[in-house]
DNA sequence: CGCACCGGGTTCTGCCATCTGC
DNA sequence: GCAGATGGCAGAACCCGGTGCG
């Protein structure tokens, strides 16, 4: 069976106060930053029996290198106090989802803690079967596990209280298929299973409240591009939506337009305000107006670099915004070339037929 | 072909606070 | 009182291309 108990426990025997001497070579044979271990979880350097040599022979059978065998030790130490059933064990069930051995070693080097936080294997495995049991299929388990592993450590009881939590917004908001709902808002934003219910629901009354939005309309929202919002910190949602709206008041918008951008592109709230400021200062001064933008905000999905080059070859080739639109900025580079090459061509041959 | 619409990829970890069980 | 387990927080965008329509 893969699911049995929690780690075997090991010893624990403090003699005095000493730190094991063995342990110390290991580690430091093993290249490990000892001082940042010792800082982040030093009651692992007062146990007497750890695992540190099988873990990194365990690791170095699974491809990782030395380098990221030390960086994983040095970050989340307790990862040697892991018995070696504990870790194939748990591999196996990572094995569920991740296709190779490799992907896995990825996510250990970015994120330790992610794997080894918890002893508990058999809360990793309900929790892939709950995660399943809502519909959400291999793939979805592989962006999930992929983009936010801490998910898969959280217990059952804190997952189903998100799930049930989201299930009850979607009841109360007068939708009548909470299961699809849920998926809806998890495959958007894969966060939300790390975030506290506190902080996803202050979010949604966040929303409601300053656009004025109907249940009809948050229901529909928050299954579209919204829920890539839900995570902010409550105090940066604030923040975003209060300086967009001064800046975009400033420039003679109506609250109306304001609540257009953010419900057709709730992204916006996501650029800080200094960035948001520094780009739309860019486009207006690149001769497009904020009417242009409220239309087609996507163009603020690109960098403020990236679009004050655009502006500028594109002034320097004579195109004309308010003529052929701004959509020519909105598109990957291959595609913004094409297109200005094409524009280009076009007025050569117009210039010389004129 | 030009365009609108859409969704996906990247990396979002590392620290502190609190509880729990021994 | 200790260490382990777990919860929660702050931080802060950009880019690409498939598909399908007219």
């Amino acid at each position: 069976m893969l699911c049995t108990g929690p780690t075997k426990t090991i010893e624990l025997k403090p003699p005095g106060n000493t730190e094991n001497e063995s342990l110390l070579e290991n580690l430091n044979l093993m290249g490990v930053d000892v001082k940042k271990a010792r800082q982040r979880q030093p009651g692992v350097f007062r146990k007497a029996f750890t695992n540190e040599q099988g873990l990194a022979q365990f690791l170095q059978g699974k491809g990782a290198s030395r380098r990221v065998i030390a960086s994983i030790v040095s970050r989340y130490p307790r990862a040697i106090t892991r018995s070696i059933e504990h870790l194939e064990q748990r591999w196996d069930l990572w094995r569920n989802i991740f296709m190779t051995d490799a992907e896995i070693v990825t996510i250990l080097d970015r994120s330790p803690e992610s794997f080894f936080r918890s002893s508990d294997n058999g809360n990793l495995e309900k929790n892939i079967d709950f995660l399943t049991s809502m519909g959400l299929n291999t793939k979805d388990l592989h962006r999930l596990l992929t983009t936010a592993p801490r998910t898969f450590s959280n217990s059952l009881e804190l997952n189903r209280q998100m799930v049930e939590f989201l299930e009850d917004i979607c009841a109360e908001l007068g939708g009548t298929n909470p299961e699809q709902f849920v998926k809806a808002v998890i495959t958007r934003n894969l966060y939300i299973l790390i975030r506290s219910t506190k902080r996803v629901k202050t979010n949604i009354d966040i929303l409601r409240s300053s656009l004025k939005l109907s249940d009809a309309e948050l229901l529909a929202l928050l299954q579209g591009p919204v829920a890539e919002i839900l995570d902010l910190s409550n105090e940066y949602l604030k923040n975003n939506f209060n300086s967009l709206q001064k800046k975009m008041v400033s420039l003679g918008c109506r609250r109306a337009h304001i609540k257009n951008l953010i419900i057709s592109y709730p992204m916006v709230l996501y650029i800080g305000p200094s960035t948001l400021s520094l780009k739309l200062d860019c486009l207006l001064k690149g001769g497009i107006t904020m009417k242009q933008i409220v239309e087609k905000p996507k163009v603020l999905d690109y960098s403020t670099e990236n679009i004050t080059g655009r502006l500028e070859e594109l002034k320097r080739v004579g195109y004309d915004f308010q003529k052929n639109g701004i959509n020519i900025l909105d598109s990957s580079r291959k595609r913004h070339v094409e297109r200005r090459n094409h524009h280009s061509l076009l007025v050569w041959h117009g210039r010389r037929l004129t």
